[in-house]
RNA sequence: GUGGUUGUAGCUCAGCUGGUUAGAGCGCUGGAUUGUGGUUCCAGAGGUCGCCGGUUCGAACCCGGUCUUCCACCCCA
C-alpha cells in the first residue's frame, strides 16, 4: 500500500512561481553584497557538534538540531551515562555533528581555519539554508535562509554605518518602504547593568527589557524581579522605561544614566557617531532608529546591535538583524579580531513582499513564447524556428505533441505565456509564422528567415 | 520545551442533538467548437472524512492516543 507522503514539520516545497520570487530577493541582495564590496564563501551545512555548541546560549542548544553517530553508537555510551537518561549528557555521546544553526558562527571557525589565506579585512557574504528545531509558527521555519553579509579584521564604526546603508539599499531596491533600522549597543547595556548593580544578570535583564514594547513596563519589571534581578536596581533603571524624544535627546538622558560607567558612555558614544553620520549621509527609503530597549539574545554580541522591523501594519518579526562581535574567532583560538555582519532574512521578506504585492508582475511570465504543434512536417519547422528564438535569448518552447488546438491554447493561457506562435500548414507553405499576442488576441505574420524581427519586437 | 487550535474532493469550505447512497463553489477531464485561449452551456471523473484504537445497533460527528496546521509563551530571521 502506497504511504501518504509528506514533508517534516515547519519545511516547505517551493513551486516555480515560488522559487522565481525567492530568486528574485537573493538576486537583489546579492548584487548589492557585490556592490559593497562583499565576496562570497559556503560552507557545510552540518558542522562538528562542539563548534555550534555552547555559541547561542542555553536556549540555542536546544535548538540546534543534532546529528546521530552512524553505526552502532548506543552500545558505546557507557552504562552510567546511558543509564543516567540524561539527554544533556548522552547527547555528545550519540552525536558529533549538528546542521548549521545560524551564518555567523560557521564564519568565525571559517576565518580561523583560514586565516593565513585570507586579507584582513575580509568581507564576505554568505546565502545558504539554516536549521532550528523551533516550533513553527507564521514567519518561522525549522529550515530557512539566511543572508549574511559581514566584515572581520576592521575596528572601524564605518563599517556599522557602512551596513546601515546596505540595509536601505537592498530594501529601497526591493520596493519595500518604510522599514526600520532599530539600533543599540551592548555596551550601552552592559554600562546600565553595572550602574543598577546587576552585572551578573546582564542576559536576563536584557531579555526582559526586550520585551517592553510588548508587554509593557509592568510586565517587564515583573520578569526582572523573578529573574532576581532587586527592586533598587530596577527602580534604578527607570529612566530607560521613560525614554522619548529624539536621538539626542535619548543619548543624553543615556549619558546622565550612565556617567559612572566607563563602557556605557563608551556605548554611547558609538551610538552617536553611527546615528550623526547617518545622519549627515542620509537613506533613501528606510529610517534609523535608537532603541535603547533592543537586545536581541545572542550572547556573542559586544558593540551595537540591528534589527530591521517590518513596515508598520505588517504583523512580522524582525526581518534583519546583526552586530558587532569582538571577540567571536576568540573561541576558536584567534584573537583580537573584530566582526560585525548582519542578516537579511529570506523568506520573510518573502512573507512580507507578498503581502503588500511588492512582487514584480514580470517573475510570473516564465515562458516568452509557446509555439504550438501542427503535426509532423509542421513540428520540424517549429523546431527550427524555436531553436533559432532561444538563440537569441528567449525562453521558448514547442508544445511536444500535436495535442487539440484548443488544448495547447489553454496550456499556453495558463502558463501566463505573452506569445503564442501559429506555424500550420498554410504557414509553412507560405514561408511564414504568425505570432498571436495573448493578452490582446492580435495576429501578426512573420516570415520565417526573419524571426530576429519578432525577437527584436518584444524585447 | 509549555498551553491552546486545526484536519472532510486537487483548492476553499458546508455537513443539525450520532442515523441510510458525505455536499457546494472553484479547479480537472470530455463535449458544444477538426485553425483560435480567457466568457458561456452540457456531461463526467474524483473522498480509507489526517492516522490508530475505543464507546455504540450505528461515528465525519463522542472519548483516548498520535501526526499535522495555525496561534500564544519561550526564543528568534
Amino acid at each position: 500500500m502506497a504511504q501518504k507522503p509528506s514533508i517534516p514539520k515547519g519545511t516547505r516545497d517551493f513551486s516555480p512561481a515560488e522559487v522565481a520570487k525567492r530568486n528574485y530577493i537573493i538576486q537583489i541582495i546579492k548584487k548589492h553584497f557585490k556592490t559593497y564590496g562583499f565576496q562570497p564563501i559556503e560552507t557545510p551545512s552540518f558542522e562538528n557538534f562542539d563548534t555550534l555548541m555552547g555559541k547561542y546560549g542555553e536556549e540555542g542548544d536546544r535548538l540546534i538540531f543534532k546529528i546521530l553517530n552512524s553505526g552502532d553508537f548506543i552500545s558505546k555510551v557507557d552504562d552510567v551515562t546511558y543509564s543516567s537518561k540524561k539527554s544533556g549528557s548522552l547527547t555528545p555521546k550519540i552525536s558529533d555533528k549538528a546542521l548549521r544553526y545560524d551564518l555567523t558562527v560557521p564564519f568565525a571557525r571559517y576565518v580561523v581555519m583560514h586565516q593565513n589565506e585570507i586579507d584582513f579585512p575580509f568581507k564576505r557574504y554568505q546565502i545558504q539554508p539554516v536549521w532550528r528545531a523551533d516550533r513553527p509558527q507564521k514567519g518561522r521555519f525549522r529550515e530557512f535562509y539566511q543572508c549574511d553579509a559581514d566584515v572581520v579584521g576592521a575596528n572601524s564604526l564605518l563599517q556599522e554605518v557602512e551596513f546601515v546603508q546596505l540595509y536601505d539599499a537592498v530594501f529601497t531596491d526591493l520596493g519595500l518602504k518604510g522599514t526600520t533600522v532599530k539600533i543599540n549597543n551592548r555596551k550601552v547595556l552592559s554600562g546600565i547593568a553595572e550602574v543598577i548593580g546587576a552585572k551578573h544578570l546582564l542576559i536576563d535583564f536584557t531579555v526582559a527589557l526586550d520585551k517592553l514594547d510588548k508587554i509593557g513596563e509592568e510586565k517587564v519589571k515583573a520578569e526582572m524581579l523573578e529573574k532576581g534581578i532587586s527592586e533598587n536596581a530596577i527602580a534604578k533603571a527607570q529612566p530607560l522605561f521613560g525614554m522619548s524624544g529624539s536621538a539626542s535627546e535619548q543619548l543624553g538622558q543615556l549619558k546622565d544614566l550612565l556617567t559612572d560607567s566607563e563602557i556605557g558612555l563608551e556605548g554611547v558614544a558609538e551610538l552617536e557617531e553611527i546615528l550623526n553620520t547617518i545622519d549627515t549621509i542620509g537613506l533613501q527609503s528606510a529610517k534609523l532608529e535608537l532603541d535603547v530597549t533592543l537586545a536581541r539574545g545572542l550572547n556573542y554580541y559586544t558593540g551595537a546591535i540591528f534589527e530591521v522591523a517590518a513596515p508598520d501594519g505588517v504583523k512580522m518579526g524582525s526581518i534583519g538583524g546583526g552586530g558587532r562581535y569582538d571577540d567571536l574567532t576568540g573561541i576558536f583560538g584567534l584573537k583580537d579580531v573584530s566582526g560585525v555582519g548582519i542578516s537579511f532574512g529570506l523568506d520573510r521578506i518573502y512573507l512580507v513582499l507578498e503581502e503588500l504585492d511588492l512582487f514584480p508582475k514580470s517573475l510570473d511570465i516564465s515562458l516568452d513564447v509557446l509555439c504550438l504543434n501542427f503535426g509532423d512536417r509542421e513540428g520540424l519547422a517549429s523546431l527550427k524556428l524555436v531553436s533559432a528564438l532561444r538563440n537569441l535569448g528567449l525562453r521558448a518552447d514547442l508544445y511536444p505533441t500535436a495535442a487539440k488546438f484548443q488544448k495547447q491554447l489553454k496550456y499556453a493561457n495558463k502558463r501566463g505565456v505573452p506569445y503564442v506562435i501559429l506555424l500550420g500548414e498554410k504557414e509553412l507553405t507560405e514561408g511564414t509564422f504568425v505570432v498571436k499576442n495573448m493578452e490582446t488576441g492580435d495576429q501578426k505574420a512573420y516570415t520565417l528567415e526573419n524571426a530576429t524581427e519578432f525577437a527584436a519586437e518584444i524585447n
